[in-house]
DNA sequence: ATGGAAACTGAAAACGATTTCAGTTGGCCG
DNA sequence: CGGCCAACTGAAATCGTTTTCAGTTTCCAT
C-alpha cells in the first residue's frame, strides 16, 4: 500500500539499510546519499513512525494530562508544553479527565500502552495520593497539583502564598469580613484555603471558607445564595478563573456592583479580567512558564532518571485593580 | 524491557496468538481466557501500541491542526473533537500553526508519518488554495475555514449570512457608518468581509473595511488610531473574538463607552462578551456542533472513501446586547 | 462407530523501520 | 607489491503485535 524504505532503496538500488542510514545521517557515500534523496523524492516516501518506534524502543511523545482544556489556565499551560515539545522534537498527546478520577486511570493506562517517553500531569485530589503506590513506566511531572508524598517532580504555585497576598491586600484596603470560594476537586483549592486562613487568623480576623465544585455554576449559586437570604460579606476570595467568573455572573444577576456592594478577587488573569467593571484584582500565575518549567523537569529527568525528586515552587503576583478599590470604614 | 505478550503467553503456557486472540475478544476457550487474564495481571502487561500499529496498519488517531488553541473558538472546537474522537476510540494530536504556512506544511507531513487515521485542519487562506494540488494518505475535513475548490471536506460557517445578519441588526437600531474589521488570515475574514459589504450595500450604506492580522494588538491600534485622528465610525463589526477584544480594549484605553462613542457587534460568543459593560453583541457560533460534524464526516469518509464531498454550512445566531443598544438619530 | 463440521490452538509470516555484524572495496604505507 | 586500516555497503535479526494457515480436538448426527 503505502510506500516503505525497501521501494525507496530498490529504486536507488541499494538496500534499505542504507536508506536509513542517509536519511538518519549515518555514514553513507555522497553518490549513494544524492540516489536516496532522488528516490525519496520520486517515490514520496515518508518514514513509517510507528516501525521507527517499535523498533527504536522509544515513542518520542508525551502526554498531557489535564481537567479541560477549555480552561484558559490548561489552556496557557498546555500551549507552552506543546510549544517546548515540538521543539524538543517530541509530540504531545492531550486528554482532559474533567477531574474524573477514573478518566484520569483510563488516560494514564493509555499512555503506558503509547510507551510514552513521559507525561505531565495535572491530578485530582482524589489522585494524587494514589500516585506514589503505582509504579509507571514512564517519569511524570506534575503541574499546578502536587502532594508532599506524590513520589513525583512537580511544578506549582505558590498557593498558600498567593492566597495570603489578596488576604492581605484586602485587609489593607479596609474589608474585615472577607469569604473564600474554593475548588473542591484540586490540591490547588486546599492549600489556597489553608493560606487564606492562615492569614486572615494573623490579621485576627475570623476566616469563613467554603470548598465547592470548580465550575462557574457553582460559584453563582453560592455568592446568588448571600444576596437571596443574606448577609453578604465584604469581600470574596475567588480560588480559580471559572469561580471568579461565577461571582462576577451573581453580582452581574442581582444587580449588584464591584467593589461597593461586594469587593472581588481571586486566581488568574485571564484576558477579560481587567475588563470586567472597575478591573478584577487577581493573582497573576506564570503560566508559560509553568507550561516550560514542567517540560524541562522531564526532560531532564529523562536524562537523570535517578536524581532527586525537585519540586518547583513558583510565586504569584498580584494585580490589583478596581474591585477591591477600598472601603470607607464606618 | 518491557513485558510482552511472549511474557504472557510464557506464563500462561500458551501461545501469544492464543493471549492476542483472548484479549481481542476472539474464539478462545474460557478456561484459557481465564488463564490469560490471570497471567496479564500477574505480568501487568501492557499491549504496545507502536507494535499493533505497525501490524494491523491502522493508528486510529487523527491529528487536529489549527491556528492557536488558546483562541476559545479553536479551544472549544477541539474539546469536542477530542471528546467524540475519544469516544470512537481514537487518540487525537493536537498541533497549533499560529497561521504559520511552514507549519502547517510540517504538521501535515508528521500526519503522514504517524499514518493517522484522518485529520481535521483549519488551514490558512495561503494554504487551503492548495490543498487540493496534493494527494494525502489520509482523508480530511477543513473546519472554520474553506473554499470552494480545495477538495476536502468540511464544516463552516455560514459567515456571510452571520456578517448580513450584524449589518442588518446595526442598521435596523440606526446606525448608518458601519466599520468593518476582517482578519487578513484566514477564508472566514474573506467572507464575512463579502457578507458585510454585500449586506451594506443593499441598505444603500457605503461599506468600509480594513483587513488586519487576526490579533488583539491589530484591533486595538486600529481602533486607537480613529479616536486619535478621527473621525470614527458609528458602529464596527469584528470578525472574530480577537478582534472583538482588541476593540473593547482600545475604547477602555481612550476612555470611550459602548454603545454612545461607538456600537460594537462581532463574532464569537466567548464567555466574557456578556460581562463587559452593556454586553457585547455577537454572533454564537455553533462550535461544539461544528467540533462534532467535522469528526461525523471524518468517521463516514473513512466508511466510504468514495462518497460525493460534503460541505456543511452551519448558521450563525445574533445575540443581541447592550452594545449595540440603538441610535437617537440626529 | 464414523464422518464431518465446528471449535479451538499454535507455528510462522507478516508490518517497516534500525542496527549489528560481516563482508567488500579502496587507499596508503612500508 | 603486500598488508592493513578505514570507509562503505548489504544481509539478516530484531522490535511486539496480529493474522493466516494448518492442525488438533470435540461434538453431534447418522
Amino acid at each position: 500500500m503505502s510506500v516503505s524504505i525497501k521501494d525507496v532503496a530498490a529504486r536507488a538500488n541499494v538496500s534499505p539499510a542504507t536508506v536509513s542510514r542517509a536519511l538518519a545521517g549515518g555514514q553513507v557515500s555522497a553518490a549513494l546519499r544524492a540516489k536516496v534523496e532522488e528516490a525519496v523524492k520520486a517515490t514520496g516516501y515518508r518514514p513509517n513512525l510507528s516501525a521507527r518506534r517499535l523498533r527504536s524502543q522509544e515513542s518520542q511523545t508525551i502526554g498531557l494530562i489535564v481537567a479541560d482544556i477549555s480552561n484558559p489556565f490548561f489552556t496557557a499551560v498546555a500551549r507552552a508544553v506543546e510549544d517546548e515539545a515540538y521543539k524538543a522534537g517530541l509530540r504531545v498527546i492531550l486528554c482532559n479527565t474533567d477531574e474524573n478520577p477514573d478518566k484520569e486511570a483510563l488516560y494514564l493506562q493509555l499512555m503506558e500502552e503509547e510507551r510514552v517517553t513521559g507525561v505531565i500531569f495535572a491530578p485530582t485530589r482524589a489522585t494524587v495520593g494514589k500516585l506514589a503506590k503505582r509504579q509507571f513506566n514512564f517519569p511524570m511531572v506534575l503541574i499546578d497539583r502536587a502532594e508532599p508524598g506524590s513520589g513525583q517532580d512537580a511544578v506549582v504555585l505558590d498557593n498558600a502564598g498567593a492566597a495570603a497576598l489578596l488576604v492581605e491586600h484586602l485587609r489593607d484596603r479596609g474589608y474585615r469580613r472577607i469569604e473564600g470560594l474554593f475548588g473542591n476537586a484540586s490540591t490547588t483549592g486546599v492549600e489556597r484555603r489553608l493560606g487564606y486562613e492562615e492569614a486572615m487568623r494573623r490579621f485576627g480576623l475570623t476566616p469563613s471558607a467554603r470548598f465547592i465544585p470548580p465550575s462557574i455554576k457553582a460559584a453563582e449559586e453560592e455568592v446568588a445564595g448571600w444576596f437571596r437570604r443574606g448577609p453578604a460579606p465584604e469581600a470574596v476570595i475567588a480560588s480559580n478563573g471559572l469561580l471568579l467568573m461565577g461571582v462576577v455572573r451573581a453580582l452581574r444577576a442581582a444587580g449588584k456592583s464591584m467593589p461597593d456592594d461586594l469587593a472581588v478577587a481571586g486566581f488568574d488573569n485571564e484576558s477579560w479580567t481587567d475588563l470586567i467593571g472597575p478591573g478584577l484584582t487577581v493573582i497573576e500565575q506564570p503560566v508559560a512558564t509553568m507550561g516550560r518549567t514542567a517540560m524541562q523537569l522531564l526532560l531532564e529527568r529523562l536524562e537523570e532518571p535517578d536524581a532527586p525528586l525537585r519540586k518547583m515552587v513558583l510565586g504569584g503576583r498580584c494585580l490589583t485593580r478596581g474591585s477591591t478599590t477600598g472601603r470607607e470604614r464606618p
